[in-house]
Order: structure tokens, then sequence, then C-alpha cells
RNA sequence: GGUCGAGUGGCCGAGCGGCUAGGCAGAGGUCUGCAAAACCUCGUACAGCGGUUCAAAUCCGCUCUCGACCUCCA
């Protein structure tokens, strides 16, 4: 039993965590749809949920971590005519729905990769899982909540309603939804404007269809989750997450569903993330105002004064509760990648550093003040995955450590074991839990390490003959090509390489 | 229109009854041949108006502003 709590979007407060099955945590996440390339927006929600998936492993869960890829439904490239698919086209020139899914999914990939999340136990695809989906429909029919309608098949939401609190999770009241005038497809074949599809027959210019006992026809958007949730983690999991903006109606909806397939609610803990917003707007592409990864980790968007490495986005979205809406902007990116080079400079100082003096510590109140700090990791990732709160702790333990390194704080001002804690902290809440990575990778080339070396050493003589313009010339010519000299404290010198 | 949520210092963002948030920018300083980095010091904020309380950024009410969802959406 941990400590851990979480609030749980569906009772709308913080709950203490308690995993069905002792030791194991079955985690759902809803996934991308994979018609288009990921943008910035659908950043959050992996990383947020690759820190959780990443913490409840530190707390020794074995997790198995399920995350979808919608690939089927209804399929349009963006950007592409409409014609495009149209039959009569020679096959070779028609859009082929594989085809496309198959590069946004690996383009997807691509982005979380670089973002360094872990991957997913299990990553199930909806065209995988029709038969599935099919069943699961079945299954509701007999039961009474399901009609077939042209081929169609809805879900009866106004008789799930009489028995179960439809509408609970996303604050929803029926009556309500019911007085809706918005018009929708289908709308005349349902009997009730909130009963939604389960099973959609195809038109005949439908590229994606599958046979089913309801004639040609692709499934419904919310039972693809619904469907393979149940069959991974079982019939009731522990947690479920997504993006806010899923809440109603997928995340509904799916409750409902599974609910009355399986006899009791799904989930245990609903966790959703806010939303990243542009100029206070929400990202999205009805607001055109979306930030494809590619552009982001470019440069290559109007709006984009320079391109953000990968981790710096990492880091500038971990800056924020994932509850709270994240604002882009140009600025708040550029701060974000300055305080992680400091941050993770200090990481790097405080693993190679040795610790001077006895085990105890001679600055007892800095010595509680330290550990205090570290401490506090442990209490804010517990209170709700708080990953804003950890970071400014480990803010806090970087002057210290730059202290050390600078030799206006004894390392030995605190004990053997506190300087232990703050190496263990900075490796476990930075790398292992927040899951960031060096902005460079180190380029081993020996080669390259021993012309540096040779320049280093002239630049030494130089400056110790006071030959400040030949000094000079190699710091300045090494920058332009990238490689930065830093003249340390005790007289060396180190470099980094952009 | 309905439902829900938010408004914190120049900017970004934690906190959510009493205890320093933190970052970035800015100002001054230490160190340094210079630079960079690092370190030290500084601002003293909680949309507005009332109320509850010994005590409110934090609770309650009203007002204003903004956003999300109600449609595919992370």
């Amino acid at each position: 039993m941990s400590d851990l709590h979480i609030y749980n979007s569906y009772t709308r407060q913080k709950e203490q965590f308690q995993s069905i099955t002792p030791g194991h945590v079955g985690l759902y996440v809803c996934g991308p749809t994979v018609s288009g390339e990921s943008h910035l927006g659908h950043a959050r929600p992996y990383i947020t949920f690759d820190v959780v998936n990443r913490y409840l492993q530190h707390l020794g869960y074995k997790v198995r971590y399920v995350r979808n890829i919608t690939d089927a439904g209804h399929f349009e490239e963006e950007g592409r005519e409409a014609e495009d698919k149209v039959a009569t086209k020679a096959q070779l020139e028609r859009m082929e729905p594989m085809e496309l899914v198959h590069k946004y999914t690996n383009l997807f990939h691509w982005g979380m990769r670089l973002f360094n999340n872990l991957d997913p136990s299990i990553e199930p695809t909806a065209t995988g899982h029709i038969i599935e989906q099919i069943d699961m429909i079945e299954n509701i029919i007999a039961k009474g909540y399901a009609y077939e309608v042209n081929g169609s098949v809805y879900f009866d939401v106004k008789k799930y309603a009489e028995k179960y609190p439809y509408g609970k999770l996303s604050g929803r009241i029926l009556e309500d939804l019911l007085e809706t005038t918005r018009e929708l497809d289908g709308q005349e074949e349902k009997r009730n404007k909130v009963d939604f599809a389960l099973w959609k027959k195809a038109p005949a210019e439908h590229i994606m269809r599958w046979n089913s006992p309801w004639g040609e026809g692709f499934p419904g958007w919310h039972i693809e989750c619904s469907a393979m949730s149940s069959k991974y983690l079982g019939d009731k999991f522990d947690i479920h997450g997504g993006g806010m903006d899923l809440q109603f109606p997928h995340h509904e909806s799916e409750i409902a569903q599974s609910t009355i397939a399986h006899d009791h609610a799904p989930v245990n803990y609903w966790m959703h993330n806010n939303m990243i917003t542009i100029n206070g707007k929400k990202m999205g592409k009805s607001y055109n105002n979306v930030i494809k990864l590619t552009e982001l980790f470019s440069g290559n968007h109007p709006i984009l004064e320079q391109s953000y490495h990968p981790m710096v986005v990492r880091f500038y979205i971990l800056q924020t509760h994932y509850r709270s809406t994240l604002d882009f902007s140009n600025e708040a990116l550029q701060a974000s990648e300055k305080a992680f080079r400091r941050l993770w400079e200090a990481h790097e100082i405080v693993q190679k550093m040795q610790r001077a003096g006895g085990a105890e510590a001679t600055d007892k109140e800095l010595d509680a003040k330290v550990q205090g700090f570290c401490r506090d990791c442990d209490e804010s990732m517990n209170d709700d995955l708080n990953t804003a709160k950890v970071i400014a702790n480990l803010f806090e333990l970087a002057p210290i450590v730059n202290g050390f390194k600078a030799g206006h704080i004894d390392s030995g001002a605190i004990s053997a074991e506190t300087f232990e804690l703050v190496q263990t902290t900075f490796k476990t809440y930075l790398e292992d839990i927040l899951g960031m990575q060096a902005l460079q990778v180190k380029e081993s080339s020996n080669k390259l390490d021993q012309v540096l070396s040779l320049l280093i050493e002239i630049r030494k003589d130089a400056k110790m003959r006071k030959d400040f313009a030949t000094s000079d010339q190699i710091r300045n010519k090494l920058a332009e090509a990238g490689v930065m000299l830093k003249d340390e404290k005790d007289g060396s010198i180190t470099y980094t390489i952009e």
C-alpha cells in the first residue's frame, strides 16, 4: 500500500490509490488517431501518463500499460482530396488506409521515442480487434441496451440512464442532453439524440469496411477502447487516462458500454490531463493553430521563434501540474530550456562529485534542509503527481550542489548519508521518474577528444603566457564550430558540444 | 444557451485557512585577463467588491474577464 493519492475525475476528489491486484497495476490510456501527424497537444497526455507509468514502477508495481492506436473509422488524410479514395481510380492512385495509418503510426512512435516515453506494454490497434468489438456489441444487444437500425447499431442511453448514473463522469445531465438542438449525422435513425453508435453502416464510398452481423460497416469510435481494455486488463482495471476533451462523450460512453457488457463499472480511477493552449485557445484542428511535432523540433512554423528540443518540451510540460492548462509561448519554452540546462548540469555535477570530510554533517541545519527537499519530492509525487513541485525542489538543491563545486559550501556540511540522498534524488527523479535525458548525447570520438585536448593544452599555455589573443581565438573559433569551452575554477578547461 | 473550470509579481507557473514555492527576465554584487557559467542579494504578487474567521491568495456570496465541454479532438 502506497501513499500515492490521485485525483479521480469520476469522484472529483483525490483518493488514495489502491490496486485491484496487489503489486500490479492495469493502466489504459487513449492513444492517437493516426490519420495525421502528431502535434504538441498529443505530447501532453503521453508524457503525463509516461510519468504515471514510471512512478508506479518506481513504487514497485508491475504495470501493464495499454495504449491503443485508433486506425479505424472515418479516414481522410489532411489536405488530401476527397476524390483520392474514389474506387474508379487505379489502385495505386487511391489512398490506401493501411499505408496512411502506417505512415502516421511510425511518425507517432518517432515522436514518443524522442520524448523518451517508455513503450506501452501493449499497443493494440482498433482494426486488429474488430472481432472483439463485434462480440461486445452483440453482448450489449443481447442484454437489451442496443438496437439495430438499417445496418447500424446504437446504444440506448435513455434506457441505460434509468438504472445507471449516465453523465456522472462528465457532469452531464441527461435531460439537458436530450434538449440539444444540434443536428448530427444519423440522428433520424436513433431513438434519442443522446444515443451513440456502436457500429456504423458503411456508405458506398467508405473505404474502411468489415463484415458484421449487421452488414458491412465499421465500429463506432468508443467501442474499441472498451473492447481492448477489457481484453488486456480485465473487466475491471485500475487506471484509465486520457485528455480532458475525451471525458465526454468518449469516456462516458465507454463506462456505459462496459457497465452493460460486464455488469459493473470498468475503471477504478479516471485520470484526465488538461489541454495545451496557444494564446489562450485550445490547440486543435478546428482552431487552425496546430503545431506539429516535426515543426516543433525543427522550428519550422510561423509562430515558432526557434526549434525546441524534445527534452525541453518535456521539461516544460512537467513544470506544470497535469490538471492545469498549459499555455504555449516562445518565452515559456525558452525559459524552460535555460532552466533545464542549469538543472541538468547540477545533476551531472553531483553525480561526479566526491564528498569531503567525515560521515557526520558539520551543518545540521543545512543537512535537515537538504533532506527536507529530497523527502518532499516523494510527498509531491504522491500528491497527485505534482511534478512541478518536484522540479522546484530539485531547483532548491541545485545552488547547494553548485556551492559544493565552487567551494563556498563545504560538502562535509551535510552528512555522507544526505549527500548520497541528494545524488539518488537527482538520479531517480530527473532520469527515472520524470524521464529526462541530456540535451546532447556525448560524442564519444577518440579522435575528436584528442584534437580538443590538444587545443585546450595550447590555450592553457597561451593563458599562462598572457597571450590572450591566442587563447581567445581558440575559444571563439571553437565556439563558432559549436564547441563551447569553459574555464573551471580549478584552472582546468572543459568543453560541451552543441 | 446549458454544464464545469480558471483568474497569482514583467512572463511562466506551485500553493488552496497561519509556515521562503520554483523557474525565466531585470537590477546590484562576488569570482574571472576577458567571456560564459556559477554563487549571493533585491522585487514582495494573489481580478474586483462584500462576508465568515483571532487569521484568507486559500472558505462563502456577488460582479467582471477568460477558457473547456456540449461535434471529430490529447
